[in-house]
DNA sequence: GTGACATTTCGATGGTTGTAGAAATGAGGG
DNA sequence: CCCTCATTTCTACAACCATCGAAATGTCAC
């Protein structure tokens, strides 16, 4: 997920432009890649675990998190190679315009070296 | 603009979070800081003129654009510092939960943030 | 002043979205 | 099999949003 298109780009954003959605996601993101049952989540959150259904569904078709069955239990993880790849999209933006502005975030961003994940991919 | 709360974060990417408004805001980015008159946006992205007001003022108010009266027109053009403070504000959310693995983008955007790793760089 | 132009505001409409109660699915444990 | 727990789907509803025609506002030239 190193390249990204602007229909996903527009699907991560408007995942995150959801107050609920932004606050499950930055949990997840503080969590680290042990991740979060759904129920915690929406307990810790403090909305109904259904509607915390809902909006997980809505961060995992942008690919925000991922999702894996532990014993009863649904354990969501953030995703932070798709973050990379949001973040990516819009330097570029940037970049496009300036070069000297954002020109060095975009380096660093794009080899994939300094800012990837260390162990497996899901 | 290089502090930014969960609120303000939240407005810029629902305002970009939008297909109309994406577009018009990556045509003022790549335009550069004269920017563009409103009808000429409008005309370029292929809606009516009023429907694009809105869009730019809702864009304008996330802070994304500044307006600016020129005679008859009035010229947007895009706010790369509000790009870089919502970049830097995905970004930290990065660092909250893995430090080793965006710090140095964090530093670069800002080298007074928590999140920079001061032993290593330089 | 009048007229032409650029943009915004008003108003209405159709569509989308966030929310949550109720029911259904799935996964252990006895 | 039966029961319980965790999560998801179903369903409905209220609120919000994107769109655009029409009217209003503001600006310049004459």
């Amino acid at each position: 997920m190193t390249e990204i298109t602007t229909d996903q780009s527009l699907a991560m954003l408007a995942a995150l432009a959801q107050e609920t959605r932004l606050e499950a996601f930055r949990l997840l993101v503080a969590e680290g890649p042990d991740g979060l049952p759904a129920g915690d989540v929406a307990r810790i959150v403090g909305v109904p675990s259904n509607t915390m259904s809902t909006h997980l569904a809505i961060l995992e078709r942008a690919g925000l998190i991922a999702s894996q069955r532990s014993g009863r239990s649904i354990v969501y993880s953030a995703r932070l190679d798709a973050m990379k790849a949001l973040v990516l999209y819009l330097v570029q933006d940037c970049c496009k315009g300036q070069p000297g502005l954002c020109g060095e975030v975009a380096a660093m961003l794009d080899p994939a070296s300094s800012c990837a994940r260390p162990e497996t991919q899901h």
